[in-house]
DNA sequence: GGCCGTGTTGTTAA
DNA sequence: TTTAACAACACGGC
C-alpha cells in the first residue's frame, strides 16, 4: 500500500523514534524476509545506533554507526511501530529489535509477508538501488530528464508513471492522481504525449506528492505511520476510489478499468488522449 | 465455499 | 527490446 508520501512519512516518525536510538536485539521470527546473509544482517544490526532515517523511491533507509544500512521495503502491507518490550508477539510480526535498555522494541508487522528487508554498506545503497533500475526522485528530476525517461512508445502513460526507472516512488493511487491533475487519459501512449503535457505531468507529480506528504499520506484499509496514525490525503483524492462519483472539476462521472493489470481511475471528461 | 480484488515488485513469458 | 502476465501471501467481500 504504501507510496512515496507514505513510505516519507513512515521515515519522519522513524527520525523522531529510532534515530540517536541503539538496536540491541534481533529477534527474527520469518527469516525469509531478510534477502542478505542471515548471520551478517543479524551481527551487524545487533548493539548498533541508528544515526540517519532517509528515503529512496519507497525504500526505508536506516544508516546505523557501523557504516551499513538497513534497507526496509514495506510493499502492500507492511508496517513499523515502536512497542513497549513486554508486549507479546502478534499475528503477522516477523522481525523486532529491541531498544536502548529494552523497554521498548521497533516492531515490522506485515500481513501478506512481501515486505523485505536487506542490509548494505551505507556508501553502496545507491549504487544497489541503480543497479536494480530504481531512477531518480520526483522531486530531483529536472523536467527535461523526466520528459527523457518517460520514453515515446506505445506503453500507456499509467504503466510508464509505475515503473520505478521512470522515476522511483510512485504507485497505483499517486499515478491515478498526477494524471488526472495534467488532464491526460491513463491508457494514452506516451508517443502522443508532446513536451507540453510532458511538462505538466512533471509539476503536478511534485504538487501531488508534497501535498500527500503534508497529509501525513493516504489511508485507505491498511496505511498507518510507525506512531499508528492515518494520513488523510484520502479526502484530497479526486479519482482513485471515487469511480460512480463526480468529478471535482466538471461533475461527470468517475470511470474505472484496467490498465497493465492495476484499477485504473480517471475522469472521461477532463482526462484526453 | 470459491472467486475476485488489494496500495508492490522481481521474474517469466509472449 | 518492449510489454504484459504472474507469483509471492493473506484477507475481506460477494
Amino acid at each position: 500500500m504504501p507510496e512515496l508520501p507514505e513510505v516519507e512519512t513512515v521515515v519522519r516518525v522513524l527520525h523522531k523514534t529510532v534515530v540517536g536510538r541503539r538496536l540491541r536485539q534481533l529477534s527474527l521470527w520469518q527469516p525469509k524476509i531478510v534477502e542478505t546473509d542471515r548471520a551478517a544482517f543479524e551481527k551487524r544490526t545487533t548493539n548498533v545506533d541508528v544515526r540517519v532515517s532517509r528515503r529512496r523511491g519507497k525504500w526505508i533507509l536506516l544508516d546505523l554507526s557501523n557504516e551499513y544500512t538497513v534497507l526496509a521495503h514495506l510493499r502492500m502491507t507492511g508496517k513499523f511501530a515502536v512497542v513497549p518490550a513486554t508486549s507479546g508477539r502478534e499475528r503477522h510480526d516477523h522481525l523486532q529489535w529491541s531498544l536502548d535498555d529494552g523497554t521498548h522494541a521497533l516492531r515490522f508487522n506485515d500481513q501478506r509477508r512481501f515486505g523485505r528487508f536487506r542490509l548494505v554498506e551505507t556508501p553502496h545503497v545507491e549504487p544497489f538501488l541503480k543497479s536494480r533500475g530504481w531512477g531518480p526522485e520526483p522531486f530531483e528530476i529536472s523536467v527535461d530528464e523526466f520528459a527523457e525517461r518517460l520514453g515515446r512508445s506505445r506503453r500507456s502513460m499509467k504503466a510508464a508513471l509505475l515503473d520505478q526507472r521512470v522515476v522511483a516512488g510512485l504507485g497505483n493511487i499517486y499515478a491515478d492522481e498526477i494524471l488526472f491533475a495534467a488532464g491526460i487519459h491513463p491508457a494514452t501512449p506516451t508517443l502522443r504525449v508532446g513536451p507540453a503535457r510532458r511538462l505538466l505531468v512533471h509539476a503536478a507529480m511534485q504538487d501531488i506528492l508534497s501535498r500527500a506528504i503534508a497529509a501525513q499520506g493516504t489511508s485507505l484499509q491498511n496505511f498507518v505511520a510507525v506512531n499508528q496514525r492515518p494520513g488523510s490525503f484520502r479526502e484530497e483524492l479526486c479519482v482513485f476510489r471515487r469511480d460512480g462519483k463526480p468529478c471535482p472539476l466538471c461533475g461527470t462521472t468517475v470511470s474505472h478499468t484496467r490498465i497493465v493489470g492495476r484499477s485504473t481511475h480517471y475522469c472521461p471528461r477532463c482526462q484526453h488522449w
